[in-house]
DNA sequence: TGAAAAATGTGGGGCACTCCACAAAAAATT
DNA sequence: AATTTTTTGTGGAGTGCCCCACATTTTTCA
């Protein structure tokens, strides 16, 4: 059942189930194998194998009888390295929360480890106006009630939970805030980059657009390059990541000026 | 044990556990009974019973064998009355999402009703171009890869999971769609009206900027006022809902040249 | 078209969870 | 201290779910 570049035949019985019940986990939290076994017409036990791919996948968390949404920010594919990745995401997105002072003006980038920030910020419960082009950020500080936020316009993109796009960027423009936190794929001596398409732009977009620029950055990604050129080091404020920067990195960083904040 | 105005003793064994449980919710999206009695050292009935008052409060989605943390945004609490009107809701979701014609462009209110139409358009796939103010709209209709979602800027208001503001109505003035789908608190002869504060303006501006107008609204809210008025029955093309409009509010929408449908 | 591979269904044993009613323990009230 | 109220535990019947192995159907590929 390979079918490797031949005719796109009309097949889809599996894949159409795997993706109804995506769906259904983001209208509930929490659905059954028996329900969904009925509605599909299927038997329990392919719902069973059903939900014991999709948790392989990290899209769905099991549980017994049914399955849940999987935390926010907890991506597709945790494996070891995604695993202890998060970890680090937590301490730095603590760290990131803690640099907030009561009554500051945000903005707050999409993605995995800004998303831990967000979830701090709103547990510290910091009074703040955030703006940010992130579903999840946004619906993760709302929900604490403390924090006003903002959210930008932009074309909606699936895969990354954020709205991008010219209207995304001409929004962040007619705003200023005083500091921002911006997430990235990689950085290295020459400056910082992202893969993800259409993000360069609205990270730029806030960074031109705040007195103080703070990059949240996991270890892994320190040395490498992406796509998209976001910006160069003297942009940036300060570094927060999960462990020292060294070598190259660490003395463009010193003689852009750039303060290095590890995250313990 | 009712301790009116008395003095506060240290007394907490089941409001500490049920702390714990929403703490532990935070960090996972399904705590299992087992677990969390053998955690606590109580017996699983009294987990179970924990989990039936947190679930009653709206705290906790309870499930077999355990409980998620409930959907991010609106909970109003589901029982009798609201779980039949789910059913409703899909009717009119359904039938909703078959008015669409490939290639429109839309705009979608937010409210439990549109959100079921959103799924529905997703599962129908087709392709169109769609602008809310709603998160759980944008995010069940971005997932089905087929319409392209634009989502208005705003503040974030948490119990709905949506954005309103003049920044919202002033990003949906500056387009034009085929038809819109609103959703409503009440109608009567009247007009439409809505409770849930600085929803009205928004819904006001979608219906001025679309050539159509779809009102989507359960049986039970017909005949009833909310409390600030959006529109009145003129400005309604089509309205969708799960009986049969009677008496003056049938005549009234008939004079009005509203055409109502009952989804079945 | 026939063989291999993948996907799905079936049946049964076992375990985990639910639900209920009542008993026991702890806390609050008098 | 005795009584009422609240909270928690216990036991047993019933049910849903899990898991395994194997049969059956569907799809893919030679």
């Amino acid at each position: 059942m390979k079918n490797i570049g031949g005719t796109p035949r009309p097949r889809l019985r599996k894949k159409a189930r795997r993706e109804q019940i995506l769906l259904e986990l983001k209208l509930h939290p929490h659905v059954r194998v028996s329900e969904l076994a009925e509605r599909f017409g299927v038997s329990t036990e392919t719902v069973r194998r059903d939900f014991e791919a999709l948790s392989a996948d990290g899209l769905l968390f099991r549980a017994h009888g049914g399955g849940s949404a999987p935390m926010r920010g907890h991506y597709p594919g945790l494996d070891e390295r995604s695993r202890q990745g998060m970890e680090e995401r937590e301490r730095i997105g603590r760290h990131a929360a803690g640099l907030v002072q009561p009554g500051d003006t945000l903005m707050i980038d999409a993605g995995s480890t800004t998303l831990q920030m967000a979830r701090f910020l709103a547990y510290a419960g910091t009074p703040c106006t955030v703006l940010t082009n992130s579903l999840p950020v946004a619906m993760t500080l709302g929900q604490g009630e403390t924090a006003e936020v903002i959210l930008c316009p932009g074309e909606y993109l699936a895969s990354e939970s954020a709205v991008i796009g010219p209207e995304t960027v001409a929004f962040i423009e007619s705003h200023m805030v005083d500091q921002c936190f911006i997430g990235a794929t990689a950085i290295d001596p020459r400056g910082v980059s992202e893969t993800a398409r259409g993000f360069a732009s609205v990270k730029r977009a806030m960074i031109r657009r705040s007195r103080r620029t703070n990059l949240l950055i996991i270890r892994d990604k320190m040395g490498g390059t992406g796509f998209a050129r976001v910006c160069g080091l003297d942009d940036i404020s300060a570094l927060i990541t999960g462990a020292a920067p060294e070598g190259k990195l660490a003395r463009a960083l010193d003689r852009s000026g750039v303060e290095a904040m590890v995250a313990t």
